[in-house]
DNA sequence: ACAATAGTGTCTATGAGACAATATGGT
DNA sequence: ACCATATTGTCTCATAGACACTATTGT
């Protein structure tokens, strides 16, 4: 941090009038509905003077140095506002900052990704699901939305091969062929059942429950999370197909 | 991004002039030296209003809204500025943003990390490297930076268990023997030969030159990096010891 | 009994860990 | 010849992949 240069852009110490970027927080929050990765997305306002007028970007906005302590509790806030839930898995991505991405002046923004249930997420009304098919999102995203929800995408997939994640993704209580169905989903490839499973049982990550899901053929045995909140990192990727 | 938290600031759309964060980036630049890991530091300035006077800190400082177009080519500057290295590898590290960080106000800084070649740097007077010993660093940092080093530490180490980010720190030439040896200065743990070759050999990212190191042994073959400058990422971590 | 899905077992392949054996220079 | 380090080989172990087999419910 600096000193040198504020002296490199006023030739004088000691002073912070010089011109600061614009600073936001946008949020990729995923869920599974209908057995699809699923992405909220909000539409920009249309008012005069408003970058990108009605197109769709990612929930978020401008820090608000008043309200939010630090970037991850701006993110959290900004999740609940637009779906109601409070104590999601939320990671940092990344930033995105330059001169271009925003016609409105030289801007950065901290993305982040949270991972929810969607049934336990009551949405606003500007706020709506969009699904990704084949790892890519339809529609076009104001400002390098696409760029960040890509980058969010590949994160997401990349860290399915060796973590928990989807767990986080499931309702408190779901079977192992559940799970099986959330990687299968969010990898776009089939998974191999009992290595999947033999891998889950052994991470010591879930317990039974005292419970069974019945339908028209064997019951499933229910599961939910251990306490610990932490993903589980195995020391393998799936070995993706030849 | 907003419109709608420009509102819950002022009331007032289509409006700009509500409290910006400061905006800085800061680069953890590392490189080994006698046979250690280390680190680039800077010492703050001294002058008025200045914070953590005469503190170490990272390297970095405010975005340049005139000269810097994104911030991995503030980053990219940061870097050439204190040490004259252009192309290294330089990845995102996180960002960290608070309103208790600097004492000036809000601030935000976008954390980069750089692996470079110690010997094909040139550093300015101000910046000096200082080992990381069991993987923590002796001194106190300015603001958050000491959180921010090891993060840095923390994912450089994560991803030499699975990646050739070492090859990142390694002079134009050099023996398989090296490599390891640097990889086991990072891990700060000894990786069993065979395995070892193995590994980097069938990763297919080296190709050996026509010469040979000579020492009162047997002569080692000298290899050079391949083209593609992008790190290898391996389907297994080493297996840390039981 | 049959369909359908849950759950287990068996066999193979890959690559790491341990460690021994061999290779090749300088002295 | 001897030392030191480079390089290769052998054997074991853990876990993924393929795939078959068994188990348990509803109809």
């Amino acid at each position: 941090m600096a000193g040198e240069a504020r002296a490199e852009a006023l030739g004088k110490a000691g002073q912070l009038d010089f011109p600061r970027p614009l600073t936001t927080v946008d949020v990729v929050i995923f869920a599974i509905r209908d057995d699809r990765l699923q992405v909220l997305l909000v539409q920009r306002p249309a008012g005069e003077g408003e970058p990108f007028p009605l197109s769709l970007a990612l929930p978020g906005g401008f820090v608000d140095v008043a309200k939010d302590r630090d970037l991850a509790a701006c993110a959290a806030r900004k999740l609940k506002e637009k779906t109601g839930v409070i104590s999601p898995y939320l990671e940092q991505l990344g930033s995105w900052g330059s001169a271009a991405r925003d016609p409105r002046g030289w801007s950065a923004t901290h993305a982040y990704f949270a991972l929810i249930q969607a049934d336990a997420s009551a949405l606003t009304n500007d706020a709506r699901w969009f699904p990704i098919g084949g790892g890519r999102l339809k529609e076009k995203l104001a400002f390098d939305h696409g760029d960040i929800l890509a980058s969010a995408i590949q994160r997401l997939r990349n860290k399915v091969e060796y973590t928990s994640l989807p767990a986080f993704l499931m309702p408190a209580e779901f079977t192992l062929p559940d799970l099986q169905r959330v990687y299968e989903i969010v990898l776009d490839r089939s998974l191999e059942k009992s290595a999947f499973r033999t891998r889950i049982l052994s991470a010591d990550m879930i317990e039974p429950v005292a419970k069974m899901r019945r339908g028209p053929n064997r019951p499933a045995q229910l599961y939910r999370l251990k306490k610990g909140r932490e993903p589980v990192y195995f020391v393998r990727t799936f070995n993706p197909p030849v």
